[in-house]
RNA sequence: GGCGCCUUGGCGGAGUGGUUACGCAGCGGUCUGCAAAACCGUCUACACGGGUUCGAAUCCCGUAGGUGCCUCCA
C-alpha cells in the first residue's frame, strides 16, 4: 500500500508513512454537541470512515479517535435559552441528548464506531497540564483583569499561521467583546474563568481559579492523550482549519509536542452554491435525510464525491444515488441467484481490482473507485448474459469486495431491516402463489391474465422480472 | 486587506499534456408474448482572453463570475 494523501499544511500530495509500520493513529474533530446533526456532520464522519476502512482493509491496525466536545459557549447558551423558554434542560443533559442523536445518525449510515470517543469534559486535567506548560514556558499568560482567563500568546510563537499559511499581521483582528484581558486581539483563550450566572457544574478547579476550557485546548489534550505527543493523521472539516486547527497546532507545538504528521480537511456541504448555515435557514438535518432515503443510498450519496470537494446538495440527488445503488444491487442479487446451486457458488474471491486500489491510494479517489465498481458491474452482467459463470463469479466477488470496502454493499447484513417477521413470510408466500399463477397463465399463452397479475402486483409495489430461469419478484424502492 | 477553492456535456460528477471516466436522463438496437432488467451502439463537454508546447480542456499569466476561512461551525 502506497497511499498518497493531500496534506493541508504542505498543500501538496504526499506519500503516507506511518510512525510505526503497520499502524496508524487518526484523530478527527468530532461535533460540538449543541444541536442536532446535519448533512455536513454526516459527510465529514463518512469521509474519515472511508479512510479508516481503507487502512483496515490493507492490514493496518487503526486507532481512530473522534472526540465529542460536550462543553462550550453554545451549549451553555442553548441550555440557558431552554430555561428561558420554560422547559429547562441542564447543559450536560442537552449535550448528552445531542450526542446520542449524533451516534444514532452515524450508526444509521454505517459509520463504524471509533476506537474511542472521548468527551472533552473527561480530559480537563490533561488540558490543564498543557496550559500550565505554556504558562511556564512563556507562550501563555493569565489575564491581568482578574477574570481567571488564560490566553495563548500568539506573538510569542513565530510559527503561528503555519497551517493556513497566513501572517499574523495580515489577519483581521477578532472583534469579539471578550478581548479586554488579551495582550493582542489575535490571542485565544486556553482557559475561561468562571462567570457570574454560569452553572457551577460547568466549572472546574484549576491553578487559575474556577473555570472551563477554551475551545481549542481539548483537541490538543485528547489527541495526544490517546495517540501520543506525535501521531499520524489529524482530520476535520475545512471550516475548522482556521482558527481551530491553527490554534491546536500552535499550542501543542509551543508546549513541546510534535503533534500531527499529516493534516486532512474534508470539503463542506453547500445548498444552492452557498454554505449551509443556521442563519440562512438552509440546513438539511440528518433526520430528514434518513427519513427520505435508504441508509445505504444515503451513504452512497454522501460518499460518492471526492472528500476534498464541496458537496452540493440538490433536489433529486438521492434519487440519482438510489438508481446507482439499485444497479449495483441488481447485479449482486442476480449474480448470487444465478450462481446458487452451481459449482461456482461461493467461489468468489473477495479481491479488489488493481484500478480500484490505485484510485483509493490516490488521495482516496472514491469517485474513480466507484467508476471501477460500475464498470465491473457492467462486465459482470455481460458475463451473466453470456452464461460465463466462472467470469461472473470472479466479478461478483470483486464487486462484493469493493462495495464492502466503501461500506456500500447493499446486501450487507448491516442494512438489514431486522424485522424478518411473520408478515414478511406471509407476503412471500402470497406473492409466490401469484407469480406461480402467472407462470401457468403464460405457459398457456393467456397473456391477459399474466399481465393482469403483473399489474396488480405492480400497484402493490412489487415488480416482476422474467428471467431465463424463472420470474423474480422484488419490493420497489 | 490576508489566505484559499471553484467554473467540464441535459443533470450530477471525476480525471488528464496527445487515448471511453462513471452514474442518471435521451436516442437507436439486441433479448422478451409485451414489459422490466441486462447488454451493445450513440448524441450534448471542458467559463473567457493570452502564453508555453509538435500538441492544452489539462501547465503559466490575466479577465469574468461564484464561493470558503479570517467570528461559533463538519
Amino acid at each position: 500500500m502506497t497511499l498518497k494523501l493531500h496534506d493541508s499544511k504542505l498543500g501538496a500530495l504526499v506519500d503516507f508513512t506511518p510512525l510505526v509500520p503497520g499502524q496508524v493513529g487518526i484523530y478527527v474533530c468530532g461535533p460540538t454537541v449543541q444541536s442536532s446533526p446535519h448533512i455536513g456532520h454526516l459527510r465529514s464522519a463518512l469521509v474519515y470512515d472511508q479512510l479508516r476502512r481503507w487502512f483496515s482493509f490493507n492490514g493496518y491496525t487503526v486507532t481512530f479517535i473522534r472526540n465529542v466536545t460536550d462543553i462550550d459557549d453554545k451549549i451553555l447558551i442553548n441550555s440557558a435559552e431552554s430555561a428561558a423558554a420554560g422547559s429547562p434542560e441542564p447543559w450536560w443533559a442537552l449535550a448528552y441528548r445531542v450526542e446520542l442523536e449524533f451516534t444514532a445518525a452515524y450508526t444509521a449510515i454505517g459509520v463504524l464506531p471509533p476506537t474511542y470517543e472521548p468527551r472533552a469534559t473527561a480530559s480537563i486535567p490533561e488540558m490543564q497540564a498543557i496550559i500550565q506548560r505554556l504558562v511556564d514556558n512563556g507562550h501563555a499568560y493569565v489575564a491581568d483583569d482578574g477574570t481567571g482567563d488564560v490566553y495563548f500568546d500568539t506573538a510569542s510563537w513565530a510559527d503561528y499561521g503555519e497551517l493556513t499559511h497566513q501572517k499574523l499581521d495580515d489577519m483581521a483582528p477578532a472583534t469579539d467583546s471578550d478581548s479586554r484581558g488579551k495582550r493582542d486581539v489575535r490571542d485565544f483563550a486556553l482557559w475561561k474563568g468562571h462567570k457570574e450566572g454560569e452553572p457551577e457544574t460547568a466549572a472546574w478547579v484549576s491553578p487559575w481559579g474556577q473555570g472551563r476550557p477554551g475551545w481549542h485546548i481539548e483537541c490538543s489534550a485528547m489527541s495526544t492523550k490517546y495517540l501520543g505527543t506525535q501521531f499520524d493523521i489529524h482530520g476535520g472539516g475545512l471550516d475548522l482549519r482556521f482558527p481551530h486547527h491553527e490554534n491546536e497546532l500552535a499550542q501543542s507545538r509551543a508546549a513541546g509536542d510534535a503533534f500531527a504528521n499529516y493534516w486532512l480537511h474534508n470539503g463542506l456541504v453547500s445548498i444552492g452554491s452557498q454554505k449551509m448555515s443556521k442563519s440562512l435557514g438552509n440546513s438539511v438535518f440528518a433526520s430528514e435525510l434518513i427519513a427520505s432515503a435508504r441508509p445505504v443510498v444515503l451513504r452512497y450519496y454522501l460518499g460518492a464525491n471526492h472528500y476534498r470537494s464541496t458537496l452540493e446538495y440538490h433536489e433529486g440527488a438521492l434519487e440519482e444515488a438510489d438508481a446507482a445503488v439499485s444497479r449495483i444491487e441488481g447485479f449482486l442479487e442476480r449474480g448470487t441467484r444465478r450462481l446458487a446451486g452451481t459449482r461456482f457458488a461461493g467461489t468468489e474471491e473477495l479481491v479488489v481490482p488493481e484500478e480500484f486500489r490505485e484510485a483509493m491510494d490516490d488521495d482516496l479517489a472514491v469517485p474513480q473507485a466507484i467508476a471501477v465498481i460500475h464498470e465491473t458491474v457492467r462486465r459482470g452482467n455481460a458475463a451473466l448474459d453470456d452464461e460465463d459463470l466462472a467470469e461472473a463469479a470472479s466479478l461478483l466477488g470483486q464487486v462484493f469486495a469493493m462495495t464492502d470496502v466503501l461500506g456500500i454493499n447493499p446486501l450487507s447484513p448491516e442494512w438489514a431491516t431486522g424485522h424478518d417477521s411473520g408478515a414478511e413470510r406471509a407476503l412471500g408466500t402470497l406473492v409466490e402463489r401469484l407469480v406461480s399463477d402467472r407462470e401457468t397463465a403464460r405457459k398457456g399463452r393467456d397473456f391477459a391474465t399474466a399481465d393482469r397479475i403483473r399489474d396488480e402486483l405492480g400497484q402493490a409495489g412489487i415488480s416482476i422480472e422474467d428471467t431465463p430461469t424463472g420470474a423474480h419478484w422484488s419490493l420497489d424502492g
